[in-house]
RNA sequence: GGGCGAUUAGCUCAGCGGUAGAGCGCUUCGUUCACAUCGAAGAUGCCGGCGGUUCGAAUCCGUCAUCGCCCACCA
């Protein structure tokens, strides 16, 4: 027995099913696949053949995979699957990130909703083993979901970001930057997470608008100073004049009033040129210690905003940090890492003391500054929300609130408007006879109140209508009736723009903390000029700009965290030490390098001989972490350094900064692996654009500063995947649709076509069912028609050369083949995914299963035609498989093996290299008219409602002689698929025919009995003038002179055809109309 | 406040200088031996408004309107 005979043998299979298991073979399939190890690196590459090398996005950690993942993968696995089958030299890196924050976060929450004890209480070595079990459970989730959805990366190569050699090679890039002066560390405001106690860099923080108020406040001139406050309207005029003993400021966080410094105006506002220089009182407090600050100019006032005079707290406020830092005014933090107002140094009053002496001049240093804790007493320890309420009521009640009166006395007290996180406080100010304010949530307190502090008085509430404008003496009464005015604060109800945090969501604080920066200034340039220059291409080109304006205006990096879940910072420090050899008090030396052991050695080249360095014997798990421990010493008799301690720095790194030399670490940098050198720089990235600055942005900075080149050529930013509706996916919504459900209920090839084929650059992608639904059914189609290809002994035969075909149909098949290869290797090259899916969908159903099964059928049935037809079934439907494999992997997968013997797997196929030159023009030509002609005949029955099955004679009126042997040849393919009975000739229509018109050529069905000449008549003229309008806009156009002189010439001999072919159909149906008149 | 994008059939969207398209939905008909997860036939569009460029505009340029998104320090 021969070897094509064995594998023949093997053919003789079970009737196929009617459709396709998709659960049951999809997990056949995968396990083929792994089983031949088909995904390796370099898997089914020709000697010498091209690299094409795609990253995973690394999945976080944090628990399985989302309809955004479904969508990239899939993308990235089209182009694998299509490079691989090209014979391309195919690296598809996969990985996991580690996802800090994130993790830490669920991990904490797990913790807590199974009972254990909290962080915290575990300690950081507990904590993390229980981070590494979560690690082990979700990785193996998401990588058993990338599975199911076909994605076809070398898994065996799988990378985790904290995993040894690549947590050593981030900390070697660290080193690196460190090295070259690229990361320092500093005192900075820096976005502060008061919920995960933690720094986080300007791209973790949300600005959403939110409902918010603005108060006004009056800070007192020192001593009881005044001046005359005149505002001026555009030409100058005097619009209000008055003496003011202070100034007026507007803030949206009273709570932070605290630690104000200054107060600022623009250097061109006249109003307040008087006070510039002098002092005024932050308005809290205990009486006896208010501050006094300064009242200066700086640029950043907006004198047409509020009051134009702003607070400066340089350690709560981004722009007042700056105001800050140019003017020398001192920055004084007020709260904690929970962001509660500071609970801890002196008591107020000595705080407030020596921060009278700072504004007097004396100085302090920065640590000094910071220890100082300017909270009073009464408010320490509170939330910053509740210390915003007191503090307003303070300063309300103690007059200083910009008062407005209310404009009807007998309106209930509106709310003061003092608010923490859900909750308002429904307080109410009253105004008494000198003007004095009570805050209380009565009148009848206020009453009582007002009368013991005006105990002479005769003190009312004003009932509806009593009291008159400026009147406080009742008339007909001898005695002076005092009114108790109803006002209140002045605060505006606004929108404000509030920093929250991605993950915890809530409002952010900034906060002054030490913190390691990445100067990302200085490695933004080369990765900004290797977009400019093309070295990357990012598409779509929309997303150039943003890239580019990203970075032109990029911060440096905050590149800390205080968290346990990371990559520790590589950085060790011990004591500074003088030449004497005596430790400079509250001076650090830094040591970094990429591992303990190294450091180690560093800090002792440092120190020399005399001082032995040593690892501390410290709790690492303890959790106050806020400050560096100091360096423990052992000293000699005189007091000299002998022994120290080397401490680790206790941050960990952003997730970011790790994921950003993915591309580096996942191929072995910083060694010069084999890998780096076939597959570096990366082919392609495919990623959604919510991480263009988190993650492809840096991956750029960081590898062309340690590698010196680009980390990929192109980077294809898709859309966001959203529901139907078009709103984002997200759990908070409970729209989100998970992909191994859709899977499980559609298949993975219809979920995979579904997300192809709604790739359009640079759109998001509504996804509903009924699409996928579509798709599913379009694999069912496929599968019938390879169904039928069985049934009908179609057999792939190798030796087929698809050139060699004599039939018509077959001709045009094959030709239609050639045409798809072309549009489909056009598109993925584009990364149109869209278009390519789009045109896979319109060959194997259009072209193949609409007709050239149909047109199969008969040529079955003939002798002569009948085997050179099989085996061009056989070879369009096994070219349909190539090509859909990318797209639609399990069902092509194992219709490949369906009834057919194949020596390898379809994922190793060779994918078609022919292309156009398939197409015959003249068999293209030929079978356009004989479908034509089939799809008017059909019109034309179900129009004129002949019954489906009964079989009409064509009459053939008048025709070419090359449609005469058109017509000839496919007799038997018209007769079928238009249901006709007979063929006859006719010089004339006869009575009670519809004539039809089909490439100029005439034909009428006779229809005597079911003709309605009336409808008849109509359809025919409605045909007519719908020729006539298109004839007459194409006359026109023909008959401009500018268009036949500047018009490309293929343009007008074309518009001319056009023209012909309508004047010879409007002639045949005019005939035809003209006999129907006759009747 | 800046930037980007969208506006095309009932719905979701392609097309982006030369005859308005697809899928879904809808209507009518159909148990013909691959497929009812199907087949055949059909209806539906001032391609957001207004200007301009061009022989020719859904497509290019202005502008307005509406809706999204991103970035941004107005206290």
């Amino acid at each position: 027995m021969t070897c094509a005979a064995l594998l023949l043998s093997g053919s003789a299979a079970m009737p196929m099913e009617k459709t396709f298991d998709a659960p049951a073979e999809e997990a056949r399939i995968a396990d083929l696949w792994d089983a031949a190890g088909s995904f390796a690196m370099g898997a089914n590459a020709r000697p010498g053949a091209e690299a094409f090398s795609i990253l995973l996005p690394p999945p976080n950690v944090t628990g399985s995979l989302h309809m955004g993942h479904a969508f990239n993968h899939t993308l990235m696995d089209v182009l694998t699957r299509w490079h691989r089958m090209r014979g391309h030299d195919v690296l598809w890196q996969p990985g996991l990130d580690h996802a800090g924050i994130a993790t830490q976060m669920v991990v904490e929450r797990e913790l807590a909703k199974a009972g254990e004890p909290a962080r915290r209480d575990l300690g950081r070595a507990a904590f993390i083993d229980k981070v590494w079990e979560w690690k082990a459970q979700s990785g193996g989730t998401i990588l058993a979901q990338c599975r199911r959805l076909g994605d076809s990366f070398d898994l065996s190569r799988n990378r985790f970001t904290m995993d040894d050699g690549f947590a050593d090679a981030v900390l070697r890039a660290f080193v690196e930057f460190y090295e070259k002066g690229l990361i320092f560390r500093g005192k900075r405001l820096v976005n502060w997470d008061p919920h995960f106690e933690t720094a986080i860099s300007d791209l973790e923080v949300e600005n959403i608008e939110v409902p918010g108020h603005m108060w006004h406040f009056r800070y007192p001139l020192e001593n009881g100073e005044t001046y005359e406050y005149i505002e001026r309207d555009a030409d100058g005029a005097v619009t209000l004049r008055e003496t003011r003993d202070y100034i007026a400021i507007a803030t949206t966080r009273p709570e932070t009033m605290l630690g104000d410094g200054a107060v600022a105006v623009h250097p061109s506002d006249e109003r307040y040129a008087p006070i510039v220089g002098k002092l005024c009182e932050i308005p809290v407090g205990p009486n006896e210690h208010r501050r006094l600050i300064p009242i200066i100019v700086d640029e950043y006032p907006d004198p047409t905003f509020g009051s134009g005079a702003v607070k400066i707290t340089g350690a709560h406020d981004f722009n007042d940090y700056g105001v800050a830092e140019r003017n020398g005014i001192p920055k004084y933090r007020l709260m904690d890492t929970k962001a509660r107002l500071r609970d801890d140094g002196a008591p107020y009053a000595e705080a407030a003391a020596r921060a009278r002496e700072i504004a007097a001049g004396a100085v302090f240093t920065d640590a000094e500054i910071d220890t100082l804790n300017l909270v009073p007493d009464e408010l320490r320890g509170l939330g910053r929300y509740e210390a915003r309420d007191r503090i307003v009521k303070q300063v309300t009640a103690g007059g200083l609130a910009v008062m407005t009166l209310a404009d009807d006395p007998n309106t209930r007290p509106p709310s003061i408007a003092v608010e923490g996180r859900n909750k308002r406080k429904e307080l109410g100010v009253w105004i008494g006879p000198d003007g004095e304010t009570y805050v209380c949530e009565s009148s009848d307190e206020a009453l009582a109140e007002a009368r013991l502090r005006h105990p002479t008085k005769d003190i009312r509430l004003p009932l509806f209508g009593e009291m008159e404008d400026g009147v406080f003496y009742e008339p007909g009464s001898d005695s002076m009736i005092w009114w108790l005015r109803l006002g209140y604060p002045l605060v505006e109800s606004k929108p404000i723009t509030q920093p929250f945090g991605d993950r915890s969501k809530v409002v952010i604080e900034p906060m002054l903390t030490d913190q390691w920066f990445l100067d990302a200034e200085t490695l933004a340039k080369p990765a900004l000029a290797a977009v400019r220059e093309g070295r990357t291409r990012i598409l779509p080109e929309q997303h150039e700009k943003v890239y580019y304006h990203w970075l032109e205006n990029i911060e440096p990096w905050c590149i800390s965290r205080q968290l346990w879940w990371g990559h520790q910072i590589p950085v060790w420090y011990g004591p500074e030490i003088d030449k004497d050899g005596f430790a400079i008090p509250g001076a650090v030396r830094a040591f970094c390098a990429a591992s303990e052991k190294e450091a180690l050695a560093k800090a002792q080249e440092h120190y020399g001989s005399t001082i032995e360095v040593v690892l501390p014997n410290r709790d690492e798990n303890n959790p106050l972490r806020e400050y560096l421990p100091p360096s423990e010493m052992g000293h000699d008799k005189q007091g000299r350094v002998t022994t120290t301690t080397l401490d680790r720095d206790p941050d960990v790194l952003d997730t970011w900064f790790s994921s950003g030399i993915w591309p580096l670490g996942t191929l072995g940098w910083p060694e010069d692996t084999d890998e780096l050198k076939r597959f570096y720089p990366t082919s392609t990235l495919v990623t959604g654009f919510d991480i263009l600055f988190f993650w492809v942005a840096r991956m750029m900075m960081m590898q062309l500063e340690l590698k010196g080149e680009v980390p990929f050529r192109d980077v294809y930013v898709h859309a966001l995947v959203r529901d139907e509706k078009g709103k984002k996916m997200s759990k908070s919504l409970g729209n989100v649709l998970d992909p191994i459900d859709l899977i499980d209920e559609y298949g993975a090839d219809a979920v995979r076509f579904t997300l192809a084929s709604m790739a359009a650059m640079g759109r998001d992608l509504k996804l509903s069912k009924d699409r996928i639904a579509g798709y599913r059914n379009f694999g069912t189609k496929l599968w019938n028609a390879a169904r039928f290809a069985e049934m009908n002994d179609c057999r792939p035969d190798p030796a087929f050369d698809p050139r060699s075909v004599t039939l018509t149909a077959n001709r045009w098949i094959v030709g239609e083949t050639g045409r798809l290869r072309e549009t489909l290797d056009a598109a993925l090259d584009a990364y149109r995914f869209n278009d390519a899916a789009g045109a896979l969908y319109a060959h194997v159903w259009g072209k193949v299963c609409d007709w050239y099964v149909e047109l199969a059928k008969p040529l079955f049935q003939d002798e002569a035609s009948a085997p050179e037809t099989r085996a061009t079934m056989a070879w369009v439907l096994d070219q349909c498989l190539r090509m859909l494999h990318p797209f639609m992997p399990f069902i092509t997968e194992t219709l490949w093996a369906q009834g057919a013997s194949r020596a390898g797997l379809l994922v190793h196929a060779d994918w078609p290299g022919y292309g156009a030159d398939l197409v015959d023009g003249a068999a293209d030509a030929e079978m356009g008219w004989v479908i034509g002609l089939i799809e008017e005949i059909r019109s034309l029955r179900a129009q004129m409602h002949v019954p489906a099955g009964a079989k009409i004679p064509l009459i053939e009126l008048g025709m070419s002689a090359d449609q005469a042997e058109a017509l000839e040849r496919n007799r038997t393919l018209v007769a079928r698929l238009a249901r006709i009975e007979r063929f006859e000739t006719a010089a004339e229509a006869p009575k009670g025919s519809v004539t039809l018109s089909v490439g100029g050529a005439a034909f009428c069905l006779p229809l005597a009995e079911v003709i309605d000449i009336a409808s008849e008549r109509a359809r025919l003229g409605k045909a007519l003038e719908k020729l006539g309008k298109e004839a007459k806009g194409l006359d026109a156009k023909l008959s401009n002179a500018a268009f036949i002189a500047k018009a490309p010439e293929e343009v007008v001999d074309e518009n001319r055809a056009r023209l012909e072919a309508l004047e010879e159909e409007t002639a045949i149906l005019a005939a035809a109309l003209a006999r129907l008149a006759q009747l």
